[in-house]
DNA sequence: ATCAGTATGTAAGCTAGCTTACATTTCATT
DNA sequence: AATGAAATGTAAGCTAGCTTACATACTGAT
């Protein structure tokens, strides 16, 4: 199953539709980005959430020390900037397109709160996708607290690969192709490079993946 | 200033009293619990959100290991089991109460959805709470990813101050008189309570704060 | 006042994972 | 096809903080 376009059967693009909302539907429109383009970054004022028509998004922010953190590469059909929605002011992330042709389409804040209160039905499904992004948030802190890195890692994996993951017919192994730099992850599960990729080859050596630049194939158990 | 009753202007409790929203007067109520009694337990429905008009509530969870993990303890004019608002089906944390006449506001989820859709300012108000509940727990697992114990625990001594703390007249310290045991704190921020109790008495030698049981004083630079 | 339960203080020993450094491979672009 | 940049592979050495264990100090209830 792929929960990238549903989420408890709740199609966020598709909500969105414009042929739904004659309201919303004046101000549909669609940006185009190239690879590299910022969609917005650090400290912008938030006041738009944006749908993933095609292509990729890379959300991360900068630590102190400077490096890159990456919280999430998001693809079409999903929705990001939401926080705008809950009155965020300011940024606290990046959105960054990494692929070329990346079409997003921004839709205000105050255009989805107008929604929301207009739709009940349309209300309680965007209230279930934050409650959902909380969970997400939730769970990472508490595997960070308890988990150490190889079951992080494992458990990442698995949350990937019900996104991007489809089965091997020959073999019954998940098949992963996914956007994600092994800095990428080691940057997502809380650990240096060195150690993710140390850890990547030992599951290969003990068979419970295998793995290249592009994908990552868990195997059957 | 004290946040537990204001949040950016915003008075939570305040907001929800029962003379301003006649509608959700009819089910106004306040239930009494005693020092340990559970307002609500992990897997229980979640379909309420709570108002503290008295006593201290604790937050927590009981991780696979099945040590308490706290999440936080809150008091007087707070509001939790916010989660239900954003759908939440099943609360994944308990709720107790820590004092002896803790009193607590129950209010349906659905009718706090019903007074969001009346009232849009009141809308909001709940959307700015709920995003502030959100960077904060971002700031918590940002803290956990990039800083270490001690720095981890002086900004949570600096939160708590900002909360529970006032200014002593005398020597200008900020005293906090608080409601947590040194494992609490050392579970909130993700230490051990050997590890943490090292680092206090190493602020306290360092002159950075004093403490006993019930209060903490961070000294003045 | 006593006692049992809880909270706090302290130390030894261990290890996961960090940092640093460098080699190798792959990719994108000209 | 060449080349510079980025991604990946690998190893050595170090240390923050964990675990375990135990001592001491409070505190609330009878």
């Amino acid at each position: 199953m792929n929960t990238l376009w549903f989420f408890e059967d709740v199609n966020v693009f598709g909500l969105l539709c414009p042929h739904k909302f004659k309201k919303y539907k004046k101000k549909h429109q669609l940006n185009a980005y190239a690879k590299r383009d910022y969609i917005y970054f650090t400290e912008d004022a938030a006041n738009k959430v944006y749908l993933i028509e095609k292509g990729k998004v890379k959300l991360g922010y900068y630590s102190e020390a400077g490096e890159e953190v990456v919280k999430a590469i998001l693809t079409r059909g999903e929705l990001f900037g939401e926080k705008a929605i809950l009155g965020q002011e300011k940024r606290n992330e990046f959105a960054q397109a990494i692929d070329n042709e990346t079409k997003i389409c921004p839709v205000p804040a105050t255009t989805m709160q107008d929604l929301m209160r207009d739709n009940h039905t349309f209300s309680l499904k965007i209230y279930k996708f934050l409650g959902w992004r909380f969970k997400k948030l939730e769970r990472r802190l508490e595997l960070l607290l308890f988990k150490d890195t190889t079951t992080r890692l494992k458990e990442f994996l698995n949350e990937l690969g019900e996104d991007y993951g489809y089965c091997c017919p020959n073999t019954g192994d998940t098949v992963i192709k996914h956007p994600y730099t092994q800095k990428d992850i080691a940057s997502m599960i809380g650990t240096s490079r060195p150690t993710l990729n140390a850890i990547l080859n030992e599951l290969k050596t003990s068979k419970f993946l295998d793995f290249n630049r592009h994908e990552i194939r868990l195997k059957i158990a």
